[in-house]
DNA sequence: ATGACCGGTCGTACCGGA
């Protein structure tokens, strides 16, 4: 089974691009992120005439995630049991009614239990998105302590906007003070991990460093100013069956490219 | 090629992204 994860920042402006790569790396399991579309906006003919099921959680211009599977599609889960909401703050309210947003969905395929997961970005450490961040990161956490013992294989994919170590970032020095390195951030990823789960290693297709995002801006593809935020958190019987994990670096290239690339998981399971 | 962002929206400027 091949299972993949990838934030394609819009699937409507990424529409061609998920098809070539649906068609050339044919992934039984595509856990998608930052779909940007409400679910009934989703290309569910294009994907279904590749023999997909889809489960799709939209809510419009932001955020998003799917899960498209040709090996069985069951036991749907929009959201998590506790999933917290967000509401940035209003003029003369500390915040207005938290919205639950379209960040995680779950599916049984085939074999494994799958979630594809978009992780609030968290913005600036002062910010309130921060503490929202960590908030839905250990409220996931207790989900996944509730439902996991019931499973089989497992794996917890996608944007976890969370660089789990140093080394995960090109430079740690420029991110002093910003999100994405700190230390409740790797602890909220950290306490998925506790619960029995292996963040996959990846081997690149180029450099050392299995970086999956690279900022748009500045060239940072080309000089691999990157970084590893995107990841497969998998249960004990689902790592024992890994045969080969990558970063699909080339869906980074040429025109028209996510700012991520696809993670891609091989099991034999 | 020695320089380099993109997507969405009804504010075609600005927010969100990380």
């Amino acid at each position: 089974m091949r299972l993949a994860t990838w934030n394609v920042n819009s699937v409507t402006a990424r529409l061609p691009r998920l098809l070539d790569w649906l068609d050339d790396s044919a992934p039984d399991v595509l856990c998608l992120q930052e779909i940007k579309v409400s679910s009934e906006a989703f290309p569910h003919a294009e994907c279904e005439a590749r023999g997909y099921e889809l489960a799709v959680h939209g809510e419009g211009r932001w955020n998003g995630v799917a899960i498209l599977s040709r090996v069985g599609l069951a036991e749907v889960a929009y959201g998590f049991d506790g999933q917290p909401g967000y509401a940035p703050p209003s003029d003369g309210a500390m915040f207005d009614t938290p919205k639950v947003e379209a960040r995680a969905v779950g599916a049984t395929c085939g074999p494994l239990r799958v979630w594809s997961l978009y992780v609030p970005n968290g913005r600036t450490v002062d910010d309130p998105h921060y503490a929202y961040k960590l908030e839905w990161l250990a409220r996931y956490r207790d989900a996944v302590a509730a439902e996991l013992p019931a499973q089989q294989g497992f794996a917890a994919c996608g944007d976890f906007n969370v660089a789990p170590t140093d080394a995960d970032v090109w430079d740690r020095s420029v991110f002093d003070g910003s999100t994405h390195v700190t230390q409740p951030e790797r602890d909220a990823v950290q306490a998925l991990v506790d619960l029995g789960l292996t963040d996959l290693p990846a081997r690149a297709l180029k450099h050392d460093t299995p970086y999956t995002y690279w900022d748009y801006r500045g060239g940072s593809f080309h000089k691999n100013m990157g970084m590893r935020i995107d990841l497969v958190l998998a249960n004990d019987a689902a790592t024992k069956a890994v045969t080969d994990a990558y970063v699909d670096r080339d869906a980074r290239k040429g025109t028209g490219p996510s700012d991520h690339a696809p993670l891609v998981v091989d099991l034999d399971l």
